[in-house]
Formats: C-alpha cells, sequence, structure tokens
DNA sequence: CAAATTCATTGATATCTATCAATGAATGGT
DNA sequence: ACCATTCATTGATAGATATCAATGAATTTG
C-alpha cells in the first residue's frame, strides 16, 4: 500500500471540470472517510485537539478485534489523514494539520 | 433500497462524541460520494448552478455503459444528494439545495 | 533471559460493489 | 399500430472490503 500525499490546496469541486486525476484523489480520500468505525476513529482525534491518542484507547471504543481495528488505522493513514508515532510498545495517532480541511474546502 | 433522509444541519464532526446513528448517516453520504464517477456527476450537476441536467449528457462523460450510469445516478438519489425529474422519455437530475452543504459543515 | 504486552501482518472467509449485457417499461415519432 | 429512443432493472461475474483468528516483531517488566 503506497501513502497519498496529502491533497493540495484545494480546487472546489464546483469550479472547472473535474479531472480524472483529482477524482481519483478525492475518492481515494473518500473513500477511507467512508466508513462508521473509521469516522468515529477521526471523531475521537480531532476530540483530542490534534494530540496523539492511544491505538489502546480506540480498540475499546470500536469494539471490534485489535486487528481490525489496526486494519482501519492503516486505511486512514495511507489516505494521508492521520499519522503514526510510535511509544515503546505503544502507537499514538493524530490528525494530520490541514487533511480534514482540503476535503471539507472540495465542497464549498 | 430505502432514501435516505438529507442530514439535518450540523454536527460537526469535532464536537461531542460521534454518536453509532450519525456515524451510520455519515458513512452512507461519504460512501457515495467516494466513487470517481460519482464525483464527476456531483462535479457536472455544480456546473449547472442546480439546472436539472439530462442523462443522456452524464453518460458520455462517464465513459461507462447506460445501466452503469443509471446504477452511480441511483446510489446518488438513494443517499438524498441529488434529485430526479422526468420529461418524456428522459430523465433529469439535479443536485438537492444544501445536500453537500450539510457534508462539508461536517468538517468544520 | 523469560514472560507479558502492544500492535502489525497474514490467511481465510463472507459480504459488498462495480460492471456489462440483456430485458423491460414508458414515451415520442412516422 | 409500429418502430426507435431513453432510461431503469435484473442477472451474472469479477474485484474489493471488512472481519476475525493466528502469527510475528518489538518493547517492557520481572
Amino acid at each position: 500500500m503506497t501513502d497519498l500525499p496529502v491533497i493540495e490546496c484545494c480546487t472546489p469541486l464546483a469550479g472547472a471540470t473535474l479531472s480524472e486525476e483529482r477524482a481519483v484523489e478525492m475518492e481515494a480520500v473518500l473513500k477511507a472517510l467512508a466508513d462508521r468505525h473509521r469516522l468515529r476513529i477521526v471523531n475521537l482525534l480531532l476530540r483530542a485537539s490534534g494530540e496523539p491518542v492511544c491505538v489502546c484507547e480506540v480498540q475499546p471504543l470500536l469494539g471490534l478485534s485489535q486487528g481490525t481495528v489496526s486494519h482501519h488505522l492503516k486505511q486512514l493513514l495511507a489516505a494521508g489523514l492521520v499519522a503514526r508515532e510510535t511509544r515503546g510498545t505503544y502507537s499514538y495517532f493524530s490528525l494530520v494539520p490541514g487533511a480534514l480541511d482540503s476535503v471539507r474546502d472540495v465542497f464549498e
């Protein structure tokens, strides 16, 4: 799985004709967000105000197996929406600043 | 397939804990948007400034079979993002006013 | 060093999704 | 009345996705 770059600022969807490449980029980010569990992860990270959140805190929130939680985090990571940081045996995730803004701006 | 209501205004994702129901609602709308072809349809409708657009205009844009185009339009319809209107043998689609706004506001 | 903890990855499986070809329904034209 | 056009729906199929259990890798603790 290749990491996607954070979408550069910010051609609104209403502007000109949507290019194929841009459509594919947007599809990737929106697909990462279009899942109830990943939305709850993003919500948790937003509520943490940018502070890294431990995976061990994510798992009880979702009530899924550990492997599945890891899978969802990987999706968000690959979409460039979150960042991972390791501290000892623990992993911490945080929102990539501006990543959600670029999603929002698309719908201006 | 049951039509979803347009999302009522507009609890931002950053506010409180995301409820299960709200997560499911957002998932449905985002899944409808998380497709390159449907994004291009939405882009076309946005560029039409709310005016209804004929299906016969959508199909050459996407370069997919007629049945597949109909399938994608049905997804957007079910998500409450677009409206359908029939004129003779032609069908016209338009954006539901405010539907995209509610998506955008979620990421404030 | 051994055991326990945390998390990622792999393998397997079930479900969902996109796609096309074919068919059906409704309308307009001749 | 018949044919052509437009679009929706159905059926079939290939590909993607979510999920869990099991395994593996890295780290901390005893």
